[in-house]
RNA sequence: GCGCGAGUGGCGAAAUGGCAGACGCGCCAGGUUUAGGUCCUGGUGCCCUCGGGCGUGCGGGUUCGACUCCCGCCUCGCGCACCA
């Protein structure tokens, strides 16, 4: 099928290895290795070896032939990477040697496997970088892009390279853009039914407006349609938009000089890049509106197979909790509405809390009223000043002070109101731990029923009244229960709780409450929507224009893409970190003619303003797997036929209902952002009919990191780590020196700060490409984080080293297998072998696997000649380790295709039966004894034996013997009286 | 505080109810070469009177038998945290 080439005429591995004195002409060392590999890579280049045949379109196998019809869809994929100026360390390419492993076992299985690698490479590091170096940042990213390919190129990856791209590619970015419309063109319509039979889903606009027109669906005001002007309709429009502009409290982080999503900030209030502090600033941002599925990213968790810890992860940022919103009425006028998790704890509630940002806060009675204790009022002779002062206050504290004390504060706001349950006027509070973006931003306080609420109760000498003991006949405690048990002293004329458990007492009073009109079940979310816009160079534009209303108009698809616009200074503007009252400004708006802009939009040509932010750097990350299925132009985001093959719901028998990649590998440090925001992206586009698959990743991954040791002098200096030499001494105890003096071990991140970075490039000099493979993979198990330790890579050499002897004569080049049949021993070990190995290839547990290659390889290393058919099953099962070695040998085996898709062993059961087993005797559950018996030995025949023997009999005595455990034929175990 | 994960030789680790430490590094001894290194072979948990004894963070339990299952605790790592 391939034709042979002038490289294959002449393998670079039989001419002689350079003369080093010592070393055998044709020794696999690092630099015959490199050989090997470089010829190899070029190779599957010419030929096209990974081209991933697509079932329709321009995209075939290397041949230009279709898949297969019986060969399942295998879509794998990396996390990809960032192409950072600092290169690649050995840490970076562990996932991605793992997922070629996969990829390539996948393949000589029988797959068609997908497998490509793109770049992410809009973002704020490459605008950093491109700052500091004075080269516009598209050209310092693919600078970098070049240099991080090149380094990958040389680990022998099996990458389909036609699938390659990056998110700043004008082509990807158009598409960015499109989908951004797509959402900015769409509403979420709570009522419609869904295929899953859920209610819910987005839905275009236009079938919105087609609602308005008809009068099925009444405007806010009550006035027909045709009534409202242009702009009246485009404001009742615009905010029920999936992507909305609004005018909302956001986070503005000064040091970087943009804002944040909530994701993107830490529990401390800083930013996760660069640590700096972040304010909360009403600003016009967009937004896209996540809150809208919050139950379905929550609830569709449970169809894809993803680690536990990263699903709880979502489902605690999406945070739902279920509860009820009742109104109390606020006396002299208007209702305070709260949220509550604990309806059923209602007849405890002896007072209110609302935050210091709260509404009601805005109007409060100009006296105290009568009952006012002189804790409540902070020392202010009227309601107005304690809360003026309290807002002042409360507003100065940062989120990081209000984390640290959980001391209650807070001041009586003059306001009572109406418990609806009991009829009792409570008191009203506000205090800053009562956050105004939960719930309403109110609560009501139950110091029986919570830790928080009891501690402000003890502050404020408030009552406080248990709703709920662990038994009927409990002691009230002291401080607050909050467990479940039985509720007490929660009864009124019409409604009694006495005496039910929590969860009945809940609906029953919900029921109460709904049908009062005086609550509602609920249920609230702690997830925001997402803060889409951000003011800096380095990103997708919007492909929106404002009109003179200041309204958003999305430029039409033709119009596609928006590209960068030449700027004087691309570099953000940023603030002292600390300036809070700095206001973003974003570097795109320094182009005056690239903002304003005369376009035809359908009404003749008129001036309009572009948006001048940029798309956050999760914008790109949100569907680029989607374009690794046809990377080429197109004529849409993804073609539907491609997406059901390689994506579908069912697509193989592995990926069930949902869809999606079938295996997605990286760190879990994405466990939040990237991965619940592209979950929304494809939810979006399923629901408007461009993918068939509810989820985008079926199967989740998170590989653990490669960490290293560093060193510091006696200042605390970092020493370079490769030149510190560890010394025993007879004690047994390890000391470190450089330059002769003591050093101190350290153990942390690789980085050029603690002077600790072993790069891939390096691992090539030094071993060749196939030796760090199968080191990495050899370490430990994949999702586990380890230390790398350079001297260890030698194991894998020689490994490797044994593997090419056992075929090829070091001395002459020669081919030394033989035909002659394997040795029975031989054999079973070989049948053995391919059965561990694949179940270990199946639970990608491949440091075992590679453990069991390495016995076999050491059995055929003992033998004096090597069969032909052990060495050609071994060459098949190290090839997804190390692929350019095994390609070699099996050529030098006089094979004229590669091994790519050559099947995989399969082990013949025949072979798997022992001759004889070690049957272990035990005395006690101790090991006495060890037997040579016939795997089919008889129970009782081999309880006969197991008495006999001489290690039992000495171990026993002359005690009597109580039972005998037979489990044949590998146990006995005798047990004495 | 809540949730999740981990704890086994000098080191990375293996064994998921049945021989604890596979495989690799390091270390020790020997061989080849010989200047060293590479490479090859063997040994290597601790103690020992060579019978055996002890040993998987600590304490208890279940079992004929526990690294493995159950209960309690300790240490480390990760996530969340005034979310009503």
């Amino acid at each position: 099928m391939h034709t042979q080439d002038s490289t294959t005429a002449s393998p670079v591995a039989t001419s002689p290895t350079s003369g080093t004195p010592g070393i055998p002409p044709f020794r696999y060392t690092a630099e015959l290795a490199g050989r090997i590999e470089q010829r190899w890579q070029d190779l599957w280049d010419e030929r096209g070896t990974f081209h991933a045949p697509n079932p329709s379109g321009s995209l075939g196998d290397g041949a230009g032939e279709r898949p297969a019809p019986d060969a399942p869809a295998y879509f794998l994929m990396d996390m990809f990477p960032y192409p950072s100026g600092a290169g690649l360390h050995v840490g970076h390419p562990l996932g991605y040697i793992a997922t070629d492993v996969v990829g390539r076992h996948r393949r000589m299985c029988g797959d068609n496997v997908l497998h490509a690698l793109g770049y992410d490479a809009f973002g704020l590091p490459a605008e950093q970088y491109a700052v500091q170096t004075g080269q516009h940042p598209r050209t310092t990213t693919e600078a970098n892009i070049a240099n991080m390919r090149r380094q990958l190129r040389r680990l022998g990856l099996a990458h389909d390279p036609r699938r390659t791209f990056a998110t700043t590619d004008t082509d990807y970015v158009r598409w960015t853009q499109w989908i951004f419309l797509q959402v900015f063109d769409s509403w979420y319509d709570e009522a419609a039914p869904r295929a899953d039979g859920g209610t819910g889903r987005a839905r275009p606009v236009s079938e919105l407006l087609a609602q308005y027109e008809s009068g099925a669906r009444p405007t806010p005001d009550g006035r027909p349609w045709s009534e409202l002007d242009e702009v009246e309709r485009r404001r009742v429009i615009d905010p029920q938009r999936l992507a909305y502009v609004s005018e909302t409290p956001v986070n503005w982080c000064p040091g970087l000089g943009t804002v944040l999503a909530n994701e993107e900030v830490t529990a401390e209030g800083r930013s996760e890049r660069g640590n700096f502090p972040v304010f909360k600033r009403s600003l016009r941002q967009w937004n896209m509106r996540i809150t809208a599925y919050a139950d379905r990213l929550a609830d569709d968790l449970d169809l894809i197979d993803w680690p536990e810890k990263v699903r709880a992860m979502q489902r605690n940022w999406i945070g739902r909790s279920e509860g009820a919103q009742v109104v109390f009425t606020v006396l002299g006028g208007g209702e305070l509405e709260v949220f509550t998790t604990r309806p059923d704890t209602l007849f405890g509630a002896t007072f209110m809390v609302v935050a210091p940002e709260h509404p009601l806060l805005d109007e409060v009675p100009a006296a105290w009223p009568d009952g006012t204790r002189d804790t409540w009022t902070g020392g202010h002779a009227s309601p107005a000043a304690a809360v003026a002062a309290y807002r002042t206050e409360a507003a100065a504290r940062t989120a990081v002070e209000r984390q640290a004390d959980t001391s209650k504060t807070g001041v009586f706001t003059g306001h009572l109101a109406t418990n609806p349950v009991t009829g009792t006027a409570v008191p009203v509070f506000t205090a800053d731990y009562v956050l105004m973006g939960y719930g309403t931003g109110a609560i009501m306080a139950v110091p029986g029923g919570d830790e928080r609420d009891h501690a402000f109760a003890r502050t404020f000498e408030l009552p406080v009244v248990h709703t709920v003991l662990p038994a009927p006949d409990s002691e009230v405690p002291d401080g607050p229960y909050t467990g479940d048990g039985v509720v007490v002293a929660s009864a009124n004329d019409e409604v009694s709780l006495d005496g039910m458990d929590v969860a009945t007492a809940k609906s029953t009073i919900i029921s109460w409450l709904e049908g009062r009109g005086a609550g509602t079940g609920t249920v609230t979310y702690r997830l925001r929507d997402w803060l889409f816009s951000r003011q800096r160079y380095w990103g997708e534009p919007f492909p929106i224009v404002y009109d003179e209303h200041d309204l958003p108009i999305a430029l039409p698809e033709s119009m596609l893409p928006v590209d960068l616009p030449e700027v004087p200074d691309y570099s953000p503007r940023t603030f002292e970190p600390e300036d809070a009252d700095s206001n973003p400004e974003p570097p795109l708006g320094r182009n005056e003619e690239w903002v304003h802009v005369t376009l035809d939009l359908g009404d003749g040509p008129r001036t309009y303003r572009r948006d001048t932010n940029t798309m956050p750097n999760w914008a790109g990350s949100c569907w680029y797997y989607l374009n690794y299925l046809d990377p080429s132009r197109r004529e849409t985001v993804v073609e539907p036929s491609l997406e059901q093959y390689w994506m579908g719901p069912e697509h193989n028998a592995t990926v069930g209902a949902s869809g999606g990649v079938d295996l997605y590998v990286g760190g879990v440090e994405h466990a939040v952002l990237h991965l619940l925001y592209a979950r929304f992206w494809h939810k979006v586009l399923h629901d408007l009919g461009h993918v068939t698959s509810v989820e985008p990743f079926h199967r989740l991954f998170n590989q653990g990191y490669v960490q290293a040791y560093a060193y510091a002098d006696s200042r605390g200096q970092y020493v370079p780590a490769d030149e510190v030499e560890e010394q025993t001494s007879e004690d047994g105890s390890v000391t470190y020196l450089w330059q002769g003096q003591e050093v101190r071990r350290e153990y942390g991140k690789m980085g050029k700060s603690l002077k600790n970075v072993v790069t891939p490039d390096d691992m090539y000099e030094a071993y060749g490409a196939d030796t760090f493979r199968v080191y990495e993979m050899s370490m430990g198990p994949l999702d586990l984080s380890r230390p790398w330790e350079t001297r260890a890579v030698v194991g894998s050499q020689r490994f490797l080293q044994r593997l090419w002897r056992n075929v090829v004569d070091e001395d002459t080049g020669d081919l030394t297998v033989v035909d002659a049949d394997p040795d029975a021993a031989t054999l079973r070990l070989v049948h053995r072998t391919v059965d561990e190995v694949r179940t270990e290839m199946d639970a990608m547990r491949f440091n075992t696997a590679i453990a069991k290659l390495i016995v076999l390889n050491n059995h055929l290393t003992s033998l004096d000649r090597v069969p032909r058919a052990a060495a050609e099953v071994i060459v098949l099962l190290v090839a997804p380790f190390a692929p350019h070695l095994a390609e070699e040998l099996w050529e030098r085996l006089g094979n004229t295709e590669s091994l790519v898709r050559a099947p995989y062993p399969v082990a013949d059961p025949a072979y798997l039966v022992q001759e004889t087993v070690t049957c272990v005797v035990q005395v006690q559950g101790k090991v006495r004894d060890r037997l040579e018996v016939p795997p089919d030995i008889g129970e009782d025949e081999l309880r006969e034996l197991a008495l006999a023997a001489p290690g039992v009999l000495r171990s026993l005595a002359d005690r009597e013997i109580r039972t005998v455990v037979v489990r044949a034929p590998k146990l006995v175990n005798v047990v004495p009286v």
